[in-house]
DNA sequence: ATTATCTATAGATCTATAGATAATGC
DNA sequence: ATTATCTATAGATCTATAGATAATGC
């Protein structure tokens, strides 16, 4: 039952790719490493021969999240609107509400961070800059203060997600999700956009 | 090893409080009922005198949350400034960052509770309208749009105190705090408040 | 010979319950 | 007699490891 050297690097991967969908989705204790190796299609003790342990995979998850901005980049360049305006459209859009094992990474997994090991903390620390420093090259109008607005748009798109997902209300849920992009993206805003395209990811 | 009526009620408030404070430290799933149960000094079967699961004291402790308003009102009541601005920087403090324990139920526990059942998802956001309606009230300037504006802003407060705890960096924490400050009550802002006064409670 | 994976299990938890105990309140 | 609390434990998990197995790659 062995496998081929590129077969065992392959298996690596889907492990963390399985890992970070589920992680997003049930949470870091909602996960059990036999579940996790169920998905992959590979037995329990296996995971053991990858990562050290659970929280070294739960830090290599968040890392991994790193090229966001080229998922973001790739589906800002199919539009017509600008960056900016496709990101925060996407982000408060309902489908990425209802999938977060597909989504932003903060909205899913910054609580469960907050309590995490120093290793996880740094990872995702280091995935959020790349993040906020997107935000920043994005955001449209005046170049002053431009780290501290993108910042500022960075909590209210997570928090609006957040928040949204916790309540158990569709319409106040809805509401949310629109009064952050209004206040985004002023009266610009198109009334009901984001429901095509691919999934929001990250 | 019996207990009077009123001493029970009394224990029964005492486990309620102690959850709401370790649930919003160590996540729904990091708290277990033994150890609830001695931190507010009783043994682990009593807890089933008073509730028929776990889930039904998180459903309470969200609920119970609920008197948010009247806490506030006290706090700012003590204070010279508008009271939006004393929640805004009151919220924003890194007190309130370093207190989960003591602080937002939003911020501590809406991952968690969107993966809850129905009941917390209910309690919880029964809670939350009235932490947006206090908001709305609060907003200065212009009286249009208020319950637009009011869930934006607890969306970027509620992000921004996620975002902060979760980051690993002490120097991105509070730049993440101040962005939103800022955001909220413009150049108005005082330097460095939130470092007096009572701890900000939800 | 090396090593990726599998089977089986040790050792810790954790929720919930059953039955005993002892003080309250009719 | 009722009932709030305690002791003890059943039944499920869950992480991590030990040892076996079998295909790869020098």
């Amino acid at each position: 039952m062995r496998v081929s050297r590129a077969q065992a690097a392959a298996n690596r991967r889907r492990i963390v790719t399985e890992a970070s969908r589920l992680f997003r989705e049930r949470g870091y204790d909602g996960v059990a490493v036999a579940d996790l190796m169920k998905s992959a299609g590979l037995t329990h003790g296996g995971f053991y021969g990858h990562f050290e342990s659970k929280e070294a995979l739960m830090a290599e998850t968040c890392a991994s999240s790193g090229d966001i901005r080229t998922r973001w980049e790739r589906l800002t360049a199919k539009r017509q609107q600008p960056p900016f305006q496709v990101l925060v459209e996407q982000y408060l859009s309902p489908r990425h509400r209802d999938q977060p094992g597909h989504g932003c990474l903060f909205a899913a997994l910054s609580v469960d961070t907050a309590r995490q090991t120093p290793e996880v903390r740094h990872a995702y620390t280091g995935t959020f800059r790349k993040f906020a420093d997107m935000i920043a090259d994005w955001l449209p109008g005046r170049r002053a203060n431009r780290r501290r607005r993108a910042l500022a748009t960075a909590s209210s798109l997570v928090g609006a997600l957040v928040l949204s997902r916790a309540v158990d209300d569709p319409e106040l849920s809805s509401e949310i999700l629109d009064a952050v992009r209004q206040q985004l993206l002023g009266a610009t805003a198109s009334a009901t956009p984001a429901s095509s395209g691919k999934p929001a990811k990250e």
